[in-house]
Formats: structure tokens, C-alpha cells, sequence
DNA sequence: GACCTACTGTACCACGGGTACAGTTGCGCA
DNA sequence: TGCGCAACTGTACCCGTGGTACAGTAGGTC
């Protein structure tokens, strides 16, 4: 009876989660309807409380959905910026670049961050979380002070650094970027923001 | 019959701002009800809708009322620092520490930017309200401008300089660190930030 | 005493989140 | 061949909130 046999298990669930992020990333968390999430996927509203016990188990889904796409692609991409630098200084700056390259080159404009839009409607959500929002900046931090550090092992600064307000400044200029992009509807911002940290960071470890 | 005399034309008005403010930075503009403002103001629903037509108005006059402070904020800060040094670059150098300054010593956190507040629910809004928030960046953007390329005049850069996105940095740099500090409930973040941006202008127009 | 500003009071509607629960369909498996 | 399970559909219903409509009023000003 169906005319689609590629149906898969999670098929719907997932959907949902990618209708729900679009929706939210335009209107925010409380006026995405789920009636209109149902709609768009051809679903009924039982259908929907079949895959989320309520309204806060989608935010959770969705946040963590975000979080695991977004952790895949900076690994990706500084990997990709090791291989092909020995050097952490220079591996970490054609990671940068490749960044900034990926943003540049994407077909629309990226539609932002989830934690951004949750982080100005937080206290729609429960403890939970906010926690698992806290926790992905924290990896971030993390990721970029382990690497930060590690440059200046071979690239010893002149002047001290707050490695940590460095390492945050990664994603600062990626939620800052996203927002002047969208605000003034230019994709080009938050590449050329993106550039800008890679200056500073260059000019942190100059060894001229 | 009203115990306070003190009661002065547009006050209401204003309170019901104050209070739709922080409302909307805690909760996003869809879940502040107007039942909660006038509940918090002491006025019936008939008077809040004396005041603003629909939630539309509402949030034009908030849009109107943050950009006017920020400005007056913007035109202090650096006023000042220029009274402090004659030279551009150095007179920059001191208003974008006391502009950290400003944030480091807030009695409490920072509420937050409403432009990225409603950036991240734009699709609530009408184009007359998008537009005067992409004009507040504009404005931004035109301020740092326009001051990095009076500098660049007595200390012209060694290498080529996106002034655009340099100017843009400042507005990105507090977005950016706003939403960190209230992801991680750390207020040192943004100021930190502001003056990891000071140092990138001050390693552009370096004369070493 | 007329007029204006800044409200109050009352009544009402539509919509969306959320609950409850019974029924159905197609697939894998024994 | 039939059982069970995942993944839904269908129906019915409650309630809170945004928003509309409009009449009335208290206090100050000219």
C-alpha cells in the first residue's frame, strides 16, 4: 500500500528532529508548533507522542542530535588540518582556514546554532538541558586550549596569554559571526570572522 | 485615592519595557506573555493594550529603547576614552578596556543582547523590526569602522587588513562572549573577550 | 464643565500543548 | 500460520494564553 519501501526504523524520529531544528533555528523553541512539525512530515500528533513523551524530551532529542553532528565536523576538519601540517602551530592554522572555507563555500546561508537559540530561551528548558548546552562549550573550550597549549609548547608566547578566553574566543567568533550574518543577511562575515581569530592566534604565537 | 503621587505620564510605558526586557532575554519574545508583564507592572491587560496596539508594537518600542541605550552606552565609553589620549589608536585602546571594564564590574551577569534575541526568532517579526535590528549593526560596523581606518592612517598596517570584519569583531566579540557567559554562568567570559579583541587591534596596527 | 490621558472591567474567540486510549498495519520470527 | 512488536492512526477532549472589542471612569488641565 505504501509507494515508499525505503521507510526505515528512526526515519520518522529523525525528521522530526531535522523539521523541529530548521523551525526553531527561525522562530525559537516555544512558537515552533508541533502541528506544524507534524505537517511538514506527514505525520499525526500521536505519531509525534509516540517518539517524544512531550514538548522538552524534542528539545533534548534536538540538542543532542546538534551537539553529535557538530562534534563529527570539527573533528573532521582539524584532523584534516593535521594531516596535512606536521606542526601544531601550522596544522591547527590550515584547520582554521578550512573553517572558515566550509562556511564560505556553503550553498545558503548556514541557518545557526541551536545552543545559541536555546541560550536566549533557556528558561524554557529544564536543568537537563542547559547542562548538555554547558557541557558542548566546555568541549569546545577543551578542545581548543588542549591544541593552544600544545603550540605554545613549541611556539613559547612573548607576552601571557589567557589561553582560556583563546580557546573560547573559537566559538565566540563562530556564534558572533552567525549572528551579524544573519542579522545583516551576509553569508560572508562568518568565514572572514573566522580569519580574524586565525590572525590572532597566528599573531599570539608570531615568532618574529 | 492612589497612595503614590509620584506617578509621571509614559512611566507605565516604560516599566512595561523594563519588565518585557529581561522577560524576553530569560525566555525569548513567543513565551513572554503579556499576562505576566501586566502582572508585574499592576495593570489590567486593557491598559497594556492602550499602550501597544499588539505584541508586534511591543516589541518594535523594546527594539527602539535597547538601540537608543546601547548607543548612549557606545558614545559614553568611548568618549571617554578619547578624553584620555589624543592619539586614535590609543585612545581606542582605553575605551575598549573600559568597555570591558564596564562589563567586568556589572553587580550581576549580564542579561544579554535583545538584537541576538530576536535574531534567533526573526521570523516572528516584521520587516520593520529586522530592519531597525540590521541598522543597530550597521551602526556598529560604521563606529569601528570608521575609527580602525583613522587609525590606520597614523599607523597604516603592515599587512592587508579586512577592515570590515575587523570593525564587525567588536559587535561579534560581545555576541559571542554574552552567549558563553550565559551558557557557563561565568561573567568574566565577555570581558575577556573584548580584551582578546583590543589585543588583535593593537597587533594590527602594531609599529614593532 | 469639557476634554484628554491613562487607564479598568467584562466578555469572548481561536489556537496550540497536552492527555487518554483504542485501533491498525506491516514486518520478523518461530 | 499465526504471534508479537514497532510504529504508527483516529477521535475526543481540557485548558491556558494571545488577542479582539468596546464601554466605562478617575484625575488633571484649560
Amino acid at each position: 500500500m505504501l509507494e515508499a519501501a525505503e521507510k526505515k526504523p528512526r526515519d520518522t524520529r529523525e525528521k522530526i528532529l531535522a523539521v523541529a531544528e530548521a523551525a526553531v533555528l527561525a522562530k525559537g523553541f516555544a512558537s515552533t508548533s508541533i502541528e506544524e512539525l507534524i505537517a511538514a512530515v506527514g505525520i499525526t500528533k500521536s505519531g509525534f507522542f509516540y517518539h517524544f513523551k512531550d514538548k522538552g524530551e524534542l528539545a533534548k532529542a534536538m540538542m543532542l542530535r546538534y551537539i553529535e553532528q557538530d562534534t563529527k565536523v570539527l573533528n573532521d576538519i582539524f584532523q584534516r588540518g593535521d594531516e596535512l601540517h606536521d606542526d601544531p602551530l601550522h596544522g591547527f592554522l590550515v584547520g582554521l582556514k578550512l573553517f572558515a572555507e566550509m562556511f564560505a563555500n556553503l550553498p545558503e546561508a548556514h541557518p545557526g546554532c541551536l545552543a545559541a537559540s536555546f541560550c536566549y530561551q533557556d528558561q524554557l528548558f529544564n536543568g537537563e538541558i542547559r547542562d548538555l548546552n554547558a557541557a558542548s562549550v566546555l568541549a569546545w573550550r577543551k578542545r581548543f586550549r588542549e591544541r593552544l597549549e600544545l603550540i605554545a609548547k613549541t611556539y613559547p608566547p612573548k607576552q601571557p596569554v589567557d589561553f582560556e578566553a583563546l580557546a573560547d574566543m573559537a566559538a565566540s567568533s563562530v556564534e558572533g559571526g552567525l549572528i551579524l550574518g544573519r542579522l545583516l543577511k551576509d553569508q560572508t562575515i562568518l568565514p572572514r570572522q573566522i580569519l580574524l581569530y586565525r590572525d590572532l592566534v597566528r599573531a599570539t604565537f608570531a615568532s618574529d
